[in-house]
DNA sequence: TTGTAGGCGTTATCAG
DNA sequence: CTGATAACGCCTACAA
């Protein structure tokens, strides 16, 4: 037996047939004698045949691989996501090829062409931070490539995508602390050009209208990198700045709510006594800190395991993408912990 | 233009030469007249051609694609270590194509298997707590297959592995709590069956020892699942149930560590005046948590670049597996926090 | 300097 | 029921 694994010809030498009788009695073709189906089978066992994926997908022009593109993978939103990803395209049979951006638009185009290279079925996307030109998907969903954006969806024609209702989980957040009595309630804010950063603000924003509270841009303040570091400088710094001191945040990210607390306790200040604050996403430690953190949960697996299952219903053309109206959104769900109860 | 990608043979028809021609232009191979190399190059310009990877692979039994096996995504440390291996491979020009097992060994496994049927040129593990027998490991090696294993390493012959200095890292940390006047120190240790829990084991048995102290079965734990809430209720339960109540917890991980934290404050126990605890890995909210958590930090994205730059090389037989005698061991490093700090 | 032919592993098509 | 041939896209030894 030669080195590498044995193919089609090597049973078919062995058994004095051709490859084409040998590829139709491994598939199981109907009109092949279960005589030679046997022997085929019996020889394809003994020399540890597998099928060479890469001859199928020159073949075919299909890779059973789909590619993730994902701003980062030390995150535990995303790994979530990725984690839904992955269960989904195994248990159908795919493959997944992954690629985190680290937040660069250069990379995130370098990688779909790599994809496109290797013939990968489709794509999962959550854009980069940088990404405000969507020219590259376009592109490609023009030419009926299936693609589906996650979380970070863009605003553009035709655009299949997952997201999380992120209005409405803002909105209750900010409702929620407004229920227990803040009133000065600072909004720490992602990244203004993500759509998912104007969505957590407008919920801000109308949970604050609908209580008959006033908006005051000086109180949305932007956490642009969403470490709790940053925003520990952010908080600590507007606590003295603004004109009235604010007895709340709702941070867009758990890191900057945790942030926001750490300055909080600096500054001596009690929680949820003095200071009532809310996350958004539901971070592991949420639970751990003390005192425990409200957050708003983002229901990620089931993110990516939707995303996943609606590309490669994509890919195998039972979805078409144009019965599709708008974007696919997963509901969120408050988490009230210790850090924003005080009634 | 028709759909689908450019093709040698498009860019050949074209110019009226052959797609051996163009093969060799656009490779800048000798022997091809500078006009023929710029009419070549700028026809595949025009049609954006990009070479088919999915063809290259099957001509030269080569993907520049890695596969990457792990036991869970969503672990911060796991996720650093894919983070290392990806950052190496892109800037490499691999692809990495990635696995979770979810801690079972018939997905590791058949993940292998499929990582193989699609001509990967090398593979990464980090193998399943279920995972007791490495013959589907060793098969591969043998055949010269590259593969490195990292963080969870076997003890099987030519293993090429990159791991962390476990049992110095225990050692240290336990040492510290010795230093820091802890006395009945209790280590929640992980699966007994990884190699990395009993290295831990090790270091923490020898810094008992070396100190005068001697070691008591009872006092070893095992956190076999790894969560905050398995090792809390494991604590509050050895809270009570040890004969000498215990005044310290070295944790193999930072979950664990919190558990017992919360099971300890449940109690009334102040940290660290009554209790000190050091956990394992460092994770991000070692220094989100009240008190903060002094941790052994481990290298992940370290682990994983030096991995994956291994497995490159063996792959471009730049290093010859068998001048490789042992592991490859990254130092550890003690992170002292408020946790375990009562002098 | 360029073209031809053969092959990487598989399967669809057409013959027999 | 089975075989021969061509093709997926690319590369390379050999020929011209």
């Amino acid at each position: 037996m030669k080195i590498g694994q044995a193919t089609i010809k090597d049973i078919a030498i062995e058994l004095n047939v051709s490859a084409s009788t040998v590829s139709r009695a491994l598939k199981n073709y109907p009109g092949i004698s279960d005589e030679t189906k046997r022997k085929v089978k019996e020889v394809a066992e003994k020399l540890h045949y597998r099928p060479n994926a890469i001859a199928l997908s020159l073949r075919k022009s299909r890779s059973f691989t789909i590619g993730v593109i994902i701003p980062e993978v030390v995150h535990f939103f995303f790994s979530t996501v990725i984690s839904g990803i992955e269960g989904v395209a195994f248990s159908r049979g795919y493959n997944v090829i992954l690629t985190q951006t680290n937040e660069k638009l250069a990379r995130e185009i370098s990688s779909i062409e790599t994809m496109l290279d290797n013939q990968i079925d489709g794509i999962l996307v959550s854009f980069s931070k940088e990404t405000t030109d969507f020219e590259h998907f376009s592109k490609l969903i023009n030419q009926g490539y299936p693609i589906v954006f996650f979380d970070r969806v863009p605003e553009i024609p035709n655009a299949i995508s997952v997201m999380v209702d992120d209005y409405k989980g803002a909105y209750t957040a900010t409702n929620h602390l407004i229920t227990q009595g803040f009133r000065n309630i600072v909004h720490l804010a992602g990244p203004k050009n993500l759509k998912i950063s104007q969505e957590r603000i407008r919920g801000y924003q109308d949970a604050l209208i609908e209580n008959g509270m006033k908006i005051d841009p000086d109180y949305i303040v932007e956490c642009s990198i969403g470490t709790d570091s940053e925003s520990q400088k952010i908080t600590s710094k507007i606590l003295k700045s603004l004109p009235v001191r604010p007895d709340a945040f709702f941070a867009s990210n758990d890191m900057a709510a945790v942030g926001a607390m750490l300055a909080c306790k600096a500054e001596g200040l009690r929680i949820p006594e003095e200071v009532g604050i809310v996350g958004f996403s539901n971070w592991q430690f949420c639970t751990m800190i003390d005192p425990s953190l409200s957050s708003v949960s983002q229901p990620g697996s089931k993110m990516g395991a939707k995303a996943t299952d609606m590309l490669l219903d994509m890919i195998e053309k039972k979805l078409d993408p144009n019965t599709i109206t708008g974007p696919v959104v997963l509901e969120t769900e408050l988490l009230i912990r210790k850090s924003s109860v005080r009634l």
